[in-house]
DNA sequence: CATCAACCCTGAGAGC
DNA sequence: TGCTCTCAGGGTTGAT
């Protein structure tokens, strides 16, 4: 499921120069971007997959807008339009493809497909239909709500110690709580937890200094570490990333923990399975 | 305010 | 082999 470093690696790449030729292999960095490219038309395959009750009017309003940009927030895919703008989350399995082509021809799954001139085409490819394609005047109605990015500079840890006391809720649920911090998902929660060595069950208002520091430390280098591998390829979608091969504690439950080789466990926490190891994480 | 369950979906894997 | 069943997973919504 992509989590923001997988939404990162997907956002550079759409960053890159439309120049480069499509399909030379598979390099995530050496793929054409969109920037710049003016939208001809556009087709949408499954309805509920755009969040306006009509899809023509999507396919209408996005033809003859030029992409002048394209950022991540969070979870989300945010396309600057000279006019308006596309958000995209591609929730448990969407992804995002950039190829030649038009309305025709698409693959099994592909959702929507958003044309471009020179017979260019971006394709939102979401087996369960869970995730969304936004067009909005203000993207803030979506993306209002959203908590801090976790990268970014001003996120310090004391600002993040004072968040965490000014609530009390279980870390685990907390951290994936996209209002409280914007772009961790289970993998990323849970690697995290266990690099700063804190239990998925400790309350947020419980944490020492030092633990937080640790917590915001952990944080920040699993995403970085995750945006560095181009994030990971998992669920039967590969995305060209390979940090799925670090992983220390997702889906590694009766493993043995590379700290101190105890068997990981897995247990529900908040109806998210939830991978630890008892030893190196533990709840007192 | 915190917690919990249901819902949206599909396909993989288990069980028969 | 092929059927049916269960389950995972992010985020939203509504109930407790």
């Amino acid at each position: 499921m992509p989590e923001l470093p997988e939404v990162e690696t997907i956002a550079r790449s759409l960053r890159n120069p439309i120049e480069y030729p499509f399909h030379a292999e598979n390099k995530i960095g050496t793929r054409p971007g969109i920037v710049s490219r003016r939208i001809t038309g556009a087709l949408v395959t499954w309805s509920r997959s755009v969040a306006l009750s009509d899809t023509a009017e999507f396919e209408k309003r996005v033809q003859n807008r030029v992409v002048q940009a394209v950022e991540r927030r969070g979870k989300f895919l945010v396309l600057a339009l000279d006019t308006g703008w596309i958000l995209i989350h591609l929730r448990m399995s969407g992804d995002i493809r950039v190829e030649p082509g038009n309305a025709d021809g698409l693959r099994p799954h592909d959702r929507v497909a958003i044309c471009f001139e020179h017979r260019v085409r971006l394709v939102f490819n979401d087996t369960r239909k869970f995730g969304r394609v936004w067009l909005v005047k203000d993207p803030q109605t979506v993306l209002g709500n959203l908590g801090p990015e976790p990268l970014a500079e001003e996120f310090t840890h004391s600002i993040f110690y004072d968040k965490l006391h000014s609530r009390n809720r279980l870390l685990k649920p907390l951290l994936m709580d996209q209002q409280f911090l914007a772009g961790m998902g289970n993998i990323y929660t849970d690697e995290a937890l266990h690099l700063a060595g804190l239990h998925p069950l400790r309350h947020s208002g419980s944490l020492s200094r030092t633990e937080v520091e640790k917590l915001h430390r952990a944080i920040r280098d699993v995403l970085q570490e995750g945006i560095h591998r181009n994030g990971a390829s998992i669920d039967w979608v590969y995305r060209g990333g390979n940090f799925q091969n670090y992983f220390k504690v997702y889906q590694k439950q009766g493993e043995p923990c590379q700290t101190c080789g105890t068997a990981i466990e897995r247990m529900l926490v908040g109806q998210r399975g939830t991978h630890f190891c008892p030893k190196c994480q533990p709840l007192l």
